[in-house]
DNA sequence: ATTTTTATGTTCGTTTTTGATTTATATCAG
DNA sequence: CTGATATAAATCAAAAACGAACATAAAAAT
């Protein structure tokens, strides 16, 4: 009985490796990133040592650590945590990276040639469409989130512009008055945008009001504007009213939406492109360039 | 029954390969990287004597690195890497000199009360001093470095602003016209610059024109300018001047940096402040707060 | 009081790293 | 061009490190 029950706890429940929130530390843990941050990498003998534990319990925080992004693991021991990694790794991985979002981001990618400009806003969709344009060159790319300017800055082929403004905690997201005024500045070929809900109507909705501005200057100050949002965004709902649907050229989404919204971006003019499997490629190849 | 426990094990555990982009590099070669990149190249031969280890070693991790574009082989050694993927340079940058700088930037940062409004500029140092701030409140800082901002970001008591402008690659940081006038804009009490060398006749120096500007557009817009410096930027020469030392008002440095520099302060006035070993706060508790 | 949860220690099979040995490839002198 | 020599890759075995399962004890919940 007993015996039963834990095979099929193995078996059947889901190990949640990483919490939503930031779980709670105990003090050795505070400790331990303490001593690798002071003297820069450790070996987990030597932590296991200098906290009288085991190695497997030093294994165990130093995962844990590791995952939240403090601290850098490498075989044998761990260094003090990456200042890059350290707030976005954790955060990145907790949004489902679903094949299905990647390969939306790829279309995405694909549907934007060498050489253009662009605006890129706020929301974990458009970060993962910065992740496919690494190998994208000559792009010259505004944007007011900062996470997308970091992903960006890796690839040398491309000019990242960052707007001014008050940095939002939450997600390091670039608002306010002067995000707006700095992007009214320019004009793109195209403006990418992601979206908290699209309603029923049509409307594309979002909380933030001062997000809200940024898009719409975005899409104001584009030629061309596409949206990213995956399935799940569809019949969302959500306070501030970004735009009306048909000021978007291009949906892109990683699921086909449903007759009722399909019918609508019909109406309203609007291209929608769902990722299919086949479009998926597993190796990001160097080629993986894009066809106006 | 422990038969099938492993049975169901081995059917049901997927096995995660995460290999794909970040490869986690041990102490010897980030050391490695270090070395090389000092001397311009080395031979296999040497690196293997350097580090005690085999060739075989060496050439594995040289390898390993040479992939990840971090350095350049050629046959019989390597040289440091090309300029396009400094990404892993900079990593390792920061984790050569920790201790030292780290009670640098707790001094300074204990000298910005609560409450303050800062300019925060490029410099591994300054990022240093960004991570000893994370418990002051209720502080408005400008920043155009976006790790500065990102460290930031998780202090909900203060408020970050970002420079608008061209993000420079190798290190994150805005510059250009753009930054310029988005730091005209404002007026704050507190001026944190780094420097890249401090010649030997006062004045203050660094290798890229736009990051000068910057810098030079900080101070003029500063009550009071704080250059962090560590010790090994005394007597370094580089091209562009960025100011006379007299414009600065206190000096934040990890070792004393010699008579003559003591006396060239003295006689400009300029306040110099050496971190040393007891003002070391060993752990950094909640109450971490500064006076002014 | 009993059960459940949590933290840690113990054991053991698997993976990674490393150095030794062997095989292949590159460089250079004649 | 050919062979000598230096350098690089491939293969293998031993050691170290890793992670999963399980045990146990303390703490928390019921």
């Amino acid at each position: 009985m007993l015996f039963s029950f834990r095979i099929f706890h193995s078996i059947c429940v889901f190990k949640r490796s990483r919490q939503l929130h930031p779980m709670p530390l105990n003090p050795r843990q505070m400790a331990l990133i303490q001593t690798v941050q002071e003297r820069g990498h450790m070996s987990i003998e030597a932590l296991a040592q200098h906290f009288g534990v085991t190695l497997q319990t030093v294994r165990r925080d130093v995962q844990k650590l590791a995952d939240s992004g403090d601290l850098t693991r490498f075989h044998g021991g761990v260094r003090a945590g990456d200042s890059t990694t350290r707030n976005t790794a954790y955060r990145v991985r907790r949004e489902a990276h679903s094949q299905a979002k990647r390969r939306m981001a790829q279309q995405v990618a694909r549907s934007i040639a060498n050489g253009c400009s662009l605006f890129m806003s706020i929301g974990t969709s458009v970060e993962a469409v910065a992740r496919e344009l690494l190998h994208h060159q000559d792009l010259r790319v505004i944007t007011n989130n900062l996470h997308v300017a970091q992903i960006l800055s890796v690839n040398p082929r491309c000019e990242v512009i960052v707007a001014a403004g008050v940095v939002r905690l939450e997600d390091q997201a670039v608002i306010g008055e002067h995000a707006l005024q700095f992007i009214r500045q320019f004009r793109v070929d195209i403006g990418l945008i992601g979206i908290s809900g699209i309603e029923a109507d049509g409307s594309l909705r979002d909380f933030d009001l001062r997000e809200v501005m940024v898009s719409r200057a975005i899409i104001e100050q584009s030629r061309q504007v596409y949206l990213v949002a995956d399935a799940s965004k569809f019949g969302r709902r959500a306070m501030a009213e970004v735009a009306p649907l048909n000021c978007v050229h291009t949906v892109f989404t990683d699921a086909a939406p449903g007759p009722h919204f399909e019918q609508l971006m019909q109406a309203h003019g609007v291209q929608c492109r769902v990722a299919d499997a086949e479009e998926f490629t597993q190796t990001p190849s160097p080629s993986n360039t894009a066809q106006p």
